[in-house]
RNA sequence: GGGGGUGUAGCUCAGUUGGUUAGAGCGAUCGCCUGUCACGCGAUAGGUCGCGGGUUCGAGUCCCGUCACUCCCGCCA
């Protein structure tokens, strides 16, 4: 007989009636009669009700016994009466009479309850991780994790890739986010740095000929956290193919992340065939280039009604003639909307650090007019031109925001998504997949008013190579892709730029002459000059994933050990402090700020 | 770096216009209870009201500062 166990606590059902048995696990609840004890055993897998009563020398103890602890039961399973079944629990057509039972791991009184469906401050349950992970959603949904990664190495091994491991010690990149160093003791005065991907490895994977290459890949940048963003380190799935175009890349993806979602989740998808927008349609179409397309608002630019004699809105005309725009979201059909609604709207855009936003309902009597606190501004003709470029109708209403583009697109991105949720025009019950195509090369900084990259610098620029027009930078297309759910960025990806002499040029124009590229990228430039295939590829964030599949709006529900918002493990009090001869070792000195 | 929210018993929270000895549920401890599955009943213990300062006859409550957690902006090619 095995010395812990001979079933889980949720195989045992009627079929093992009068079996005598082994169980262990954690003592989920107690409840005590008096003279007779029920208690619920939980393992990973389940839970068994096991009862004892006053006749058993045992029942004294295991009264008194502490919730959590862990305890091995030897018993009887029992037929439930009709009237005890417990529906709920797989196991709760029987029960465990207790013969006798160990204690194998006692518990002291707890700092949270493990039992309950209550939430915890997050300090609480950080600190306390391995109490917290007991609880059922969280437990289940690391579960869920686990089951989502095999899924995916199962899927990518059969579309024909191969697992590789790439360095965790590697060298320090300009691009990018902040890098995580680590001093190296036998180089004095020298750092690795963690990857924030193993971008330039998976390229020289391909330039190593291996055609096909995935990995569930750790990626680190010192970077702030956010709901969606743990603060250190996350993971990819991080592919590469060779000989391939951008469709190439897609279909893969599609594939997968079809098959994925399906599997792992009821919600619907909206489109089997992922929908591709273009950076610039996205950005004034939606705001941003994350859409979440459940949303059916559309945002309209009418910066040109307000060049127009016949309306009399003269702020926003005033605004226009400086060089500002004017972008607009129709709502259907809300001209029974109260006036609370839009103001509402309004005060809540004002919130965000907008001047707010104006807003008025299409109404038609004799003719076409606008009813709201702006509405006599607009005259009938102009509002028949702003029906036509917004595809406006009457008893539409519509909300104006004025401002410079970057801020217009903040804030009409925000306004979109608050719209809608207030008229509750998105459906929770689905999954909208889109890719989001033609980003530009480069971009102008703000602030230096220099060209850097937008995103990836070793993306491969669309058109004819010889044909590219490098006085104009801004005007440079890449083969730069981002797929986009339900408005969260699940990942970037790229053709690659193969290309030695091309890459010189593009980085050139960023600021980096060939000498800094030569020793930033040396591992890379240097094996393109040797043969390398064209390829491209993607790394959909994994944590992410398991968070739409798991419900979650926040990633340390999907993650097991997570770091607080301020980067600090409080269960592993990391980090820490070190000592002196640490670092002496290591060569470097503290110069703290205090 | 900036803005918002929160901080009261081990946990989750209530606490009115500033006013007697700061409360409840869960948990803990003790007692009663043989069919519960959020078992029930009774009792007891448990508090630096995050911390520091101020206003006031009097502060959990008002003011100033500070810390922690969290959400957002910046940042994240």
């Amino acid at each position: 007989m095995q010395k812990y166990r001979t079933h889980n606590c949720n195989e045992l059902n009627i079929k093992n009636k009068d079996q005598k048995i082994i169980l262990s696990g954690w003592v989920n609840k107690k409840r005590d009669h008096g003279n007779l004890l029920f208690i619920d055993l939980r393992d990973n897998y389940g839970l068994t009700q096991c009862v004892i009563d006053k006749s058993n020398s045992f029942f004294k103890v295991l009264e008194k016994l502490q919730l959590e602890s862990v305890i091995k039961v030897e018993g009887k399973v029992v037929e439930r009466t009709k009237d005890t079944i417990n529906s709920e629990l797989k196991t709760g057509e029987i029960e465990v009479k207790i013969d006798s039972f160990v204690i194998l791991g006692h518990c002291n009184e707890l700092p949270m309850p493990i039992f309950s469906d209550q939430e915890y401050a997050e300090e609480i349950r950080l600190k306390y991780r391995f109490l917290d992970l007991r609880r059922k959603k969280i437990h289940e949904n690391i579960i869920l994790r686990s089951k989502i990664i095999e899924f995916i190495r199962s899927e990518m091994t059969k579309f024909g890739f191969l697992e590789f491991q790439t360095p965790i010690l590697t060298s320090s990149s300009p691009e990018g986010a902040r890098d995580f160093l680590v001093p190296s003791r036998l180089n004095p005065g020298k750092f690795y740095a963690l990857p924030q991907a193993p971008q330039q490895f998976k390229q020289l994977i391909m330039i190593a000929g291996f055609d096909k290459y995935f990995q569930i890949a750790p990626c680190f940048r010192d970077e702030d956290a956010r709901a969606d963003r743990s603060p250190g380190e996350f993971y990819q799935l991080d592919m590469e193919m060779s000989f391939v175009e951008q469709e190439d890349v897609f279909e893969v993806i599609e594939k997968l992340m079809v098959n994925l979602f399906n599997k792992f989740s009821n919600k619907k998808l909206k489109y089997k065939k992922f929908p591709k927008i273009k950076f610039n349609e996205s950005m004034i179409k939606y705001g941003t280039d994350k859409p979440d397309l459940r949303n059916p608002l559309i945002i309209s630019d009418i910066t040109d009604i307000f060049l127009r004699d016949d309306v009399k809105f003269e702020i926003f005309k005033k605004l226009v003639k400086s060089g500002s725009s004017v972008r607009a979201i129709v709502t259907k059909n809300t001209k029974d909307k109260p006036r609370s609604f839009f103001d509402g709207i309004d005060n809540w855009a004002k919130q965000e650090g907008a001047s707010g936003l104006a807003y008025f309902t299409f109404e038609k009597n004799n003719k076409i007019s606008a009813r709201g606190p702006v509405g006599k501004l607009f005259s009938e003709e102009s509002l028949k031109e702003i029906m036509k470029i917004t595809s406006a109708e009457i008893g539409d209403s519509i909300f104006l925001a004025c401002g410079k583009i970057y801020d217009l697109e903040k804030i009409t991105s925000l306004a979109r998504d608050k719209i809608a949720k207030e008229l509750k025009l998105i459906d929770e019950n689905e999954f909208a997949f889109c890719w989001i195509v033609d980003y530009p090369m480069f971009e102008k900084d703000q602030i230096t008013k220099k060209f850097k990259f937008s995103h990836n610098p070793f993306s491969m620029p669309q058109g004819d190579i010889k044909k590219i027009d490098f006085k104009n930078p801004l005007n440079i297309m890449a083969y730069q892709y981002d797929i986009v759910c339900n408005g969260v960025e699940l990942s970037s990806g790229a053709i690659r730029n193969h290309i030695p002499e091309l890459m010189y040029k593009l980085f050139s124009i960023a600021g980096y002459d060939k000498k800094q590229v030569d020793e930033k990228f040396s591992g890379m430039i240097n094996a393109l000059s040797y043969g390398a295939p064209p390829h491209g590829g993607i790394a959909p964030g994994i944590d992410r994933i398991v968070m739409l599949l798991a419900d979650e709006k926040n990633i340390r529900e999907v993650t097991m050990f997570p770091m607080n918002q301020n980067a600090q493990d409080l269960m592993m009090n990391a980090p820490s402090e070190v000592g002196s001869d640490q670092l002496k070792e290591l060569n470097l000195f503290l110069n703290k700020k205090k």
